[in-house]
DNA sequence: TAAGCTGGTTACCTGGAAGAAACTGCCACT
DNA sequence: AGTGGCAGTTTCTTCCAGGTAACCAGCTTA
């Protein structure tokens, strides 16, 4: 496999799905965009909402999708300058899928948690060196 | 909505929700789910589909996975040994939605590069300092 | 006049994930 | 006796997303 190579391949990075799928593999992102599904949301609103996220980060997360297309910004010259960030008709058509994951997630919580815990006693057990000893540190 | 807010909310950071959403946000996880979809898959066989991932980030991801519960590793005990990995039940509900995510990235693939093509092309313009100069660096 | 709202930007810093490369042990083939 | 496939592990290093905190301008309210 080493001297041949072919230039085009799903799996391989060259490949622009693997952009996109990278763009939704952020974890501020998702939360943003489900936000933003019930209509649009201001800055500072969102800041509020999601919680622990900075500033910083939400605007930078916010370009990233404004760049994508996912969503738009709208400024609007009110007393303080108010912006609008809402879905595009391009975004909306992704937070259907988004929010099917989000259901996913709500629906089978319980059971990864459950998977978790049994993983974890399992490889607990598995890495104790000598039973019967007390466990320092 | 000001004033009082109630302890419990999907945004907090508290919410389990959000610690499996985090699992999702994953571009290598992704890939691997997508790719266990089709049947059981041995270790070497899923390092050289997804190119450029290194043996030791395949393992830890695979790990991950297998800790929430998505999918199972069997061992047999075979001349070299053999490992396969598949998807539990569980992982194989995730996948529907992960493909539909998939899915939408290749139907979409175009609108997301011509956005970012033309928020570029935009944002280059709005970034020249005086017109008529060389630009340096 | 001082604090607080609006929507961000800037500079600095750090932790942890990802990558590179070497190594393990066992077996089969040549 | 050497190479290669199997399924990883270990070590080292690098890199950058994300966090911290301060700051900007303009207006309002106490």
């Amino acid at each position: 496999m080493s001297t041949l190579e072919l230039p085009y391949d799903v799996y391989q990075d060259r490949c622009p799905t693997r952009l996109v799928l990278d763009r939704l593999a952020d974890k501020w992102a998702l939360l943003i965009l489900d936000r933003l599904k019930d209509g649009p949301v201001r800055f500072n609103s969102l800041k509020r909402d999601i919680m622990r996220i900075t500033p910083k980060v939400l605007s930078e997360t916010l370009r990233k999708l404004e760049r994508d297309g996912l969503i738009a910004r709208a400024v609007f010259a009110t007393v303080p300058v108010t912006v609008e960030y809402s879905l595009t008709p391009l975004g909306d058509t992704l937070t259907d899928t988004v929010s099917a994951l989000a259901h996913w997630a709500e629906r089978n919580m319980d059971a990864v948690l459950a998977a978790q815990a049994a993983y974890d006693a399992a490889s607990e057990v598995a890495a104790r060196p000598t039973p019967g000893l007390h466990r320092l540190r």
